[in-house]
DNA sequence: TACACTTCCTAACAATTGTTAGATTTGACG
DNA sequence: CGTCAAATCTAACAATTGTTAGGAAGTGTA
């Protein structure tokens, strides 16, 4: 369908998000609009089912328009992918700053735990986007990427958790750290704002789940 | 697009995987064919990607001939999601019943809950199906009531487990449930075949966490 | 004013989609 | 064999998709 690429405006790739100081000014903000409008679809139908002509009368516009600012449909929707994965890596490594380097890395973790929740509940990201292995390919590596290095956070906290002598011996901290992610993630799909729970309640209650189980002492020992 | 929908061959919508003892015979296989070339796109793509010329393909037909055997794409896809749940919810009520009456009610949760990782893992379902916002609404409701009754097996368990006094108080059991659930299903995104972990390991380390947390006893009381 | 550059629009294109009507094949039974 | 229904195919349809070429506005500079 597409061969080759002819000469277009070029665009340096920029951050999008925190646009510096050096403002290049001028309708960037369109691109960053698009980017705003693209996410909020995806958000809402999954990263399928976002056409370019809705991403376009989203942003008051028509769909051809949108090929000024970006050279295909897998360029906006990787921009929103990283949108996502950013926002979420920014939101929690300022939790992690503010609960201060003098706290326990167990609070460290729930502030994270917390704040990744919120994140997820509040973009709605997770549960959409991370769903990796359905993104086209081409998609999936640059993704990837961002999303190890967003892991790496946790289990940072954990490894340091451990370091320290506060965690329990016999556990895969790779495991875990990937089961409570996943619970996190999944929390989306099942999670109501109307109900009785605030996301830190959630999430407080995971950290509850990994800091003693919901066992009785001395009922059936496991493992 | 589709406005009124005349005369069809009629095709009572029987159960599709048992077919009890009755075979209303001949090419219902075909049905059943095209059900089970559908999951397997479903899996491996997404429910969106799949399209009736593909399964049509898988199945040496052409798409023209499905409609002979559906009346639309939404029931295939219905037939894949109905095909799903009821498998897992047919495994983990078997896994159930082998551990036996007698047995306590957290040695059939873990039974329960590796027959459930098992399924995940080999039909690769949940995490592709389980998107169930991601589904157009008309799936969705009819899709939704598997998915509670599924989930009910797990809620008994639990509940079960609390009315003998194994569990600690405090717990939102619902919240633990579907965390649980939630962090085996997003097992699907990172889990590898060649790893040096079983699908029973990563459901035990689950059943460790719930067990006893990971946090050694007397470090940061938290809750 | 005119010029140049940026930004957006119009109008189409090729491809793919779900879907359908009608013809054709298949297979069992007389 | 012939007959009739079941099962599949052919060939198109309307709609929607990503994409593009070329033109039309907007916006500032000389």
């Amino acid at each position: 369908m597409k061969i080759d690429r002819p000469a277009r405006p070029e665009r340096a790739t920029l951050p999008v998000e925190d646009a510096g100081r050096d403002r290049q000014t001028k309708a960037d903000k369109t691109r960053a609009r698009l980017i705003q409008v693209a996410k909020r679809l995806v958000q809402e139908d999954g990263s399928d089912r976002v056409t370019l002509r809705r991403i376009a009368a989203g942003a008051k516009m028509k769909a051809g328009s949108i090929y000024y600012h970006f050279d295909s449909r897998d360029e906006i929707i990787r921009a929103v992918l990283e949108s996502g994965v950013g926002g979420a890596r920014m939101a929690v490594m300022q939790a992690i700053d503010e609960a201060g380097p003098a706290s326990s890395p167990l609070d460290r973790l729930r502030a994270a735990l917390r704040a990744h929740l919120a994140y997820t509940l509040q973009e709605h990201f997770s549960s959409r986007l991370k769903a990796i292995r359905r993104l086209p390919k081409r998609l999936r590596d640059h993704h990837m990427k961002q999303e190890r290095a967003y892991a790496a956070i946790f289990a940072d906290l954990l490894a340091e958790a451990q370091k320290k002598g506060l965690l329990r011996s016999g556990f895969n901290l790779s495991v875990v750290r990937m089961l409570s992610m996943g619970a996190l993630t999944w929390v989306a799909e099942w999670y109501s704002p109307d109900g009785p729970l605030s996301p830190d309640d959630v999430a407080d209650e995971l950290m509850r789940l990994l800091a003693g189980g919901i066992v009785e002492p001395g009922a059936s020992p496991i493992g």
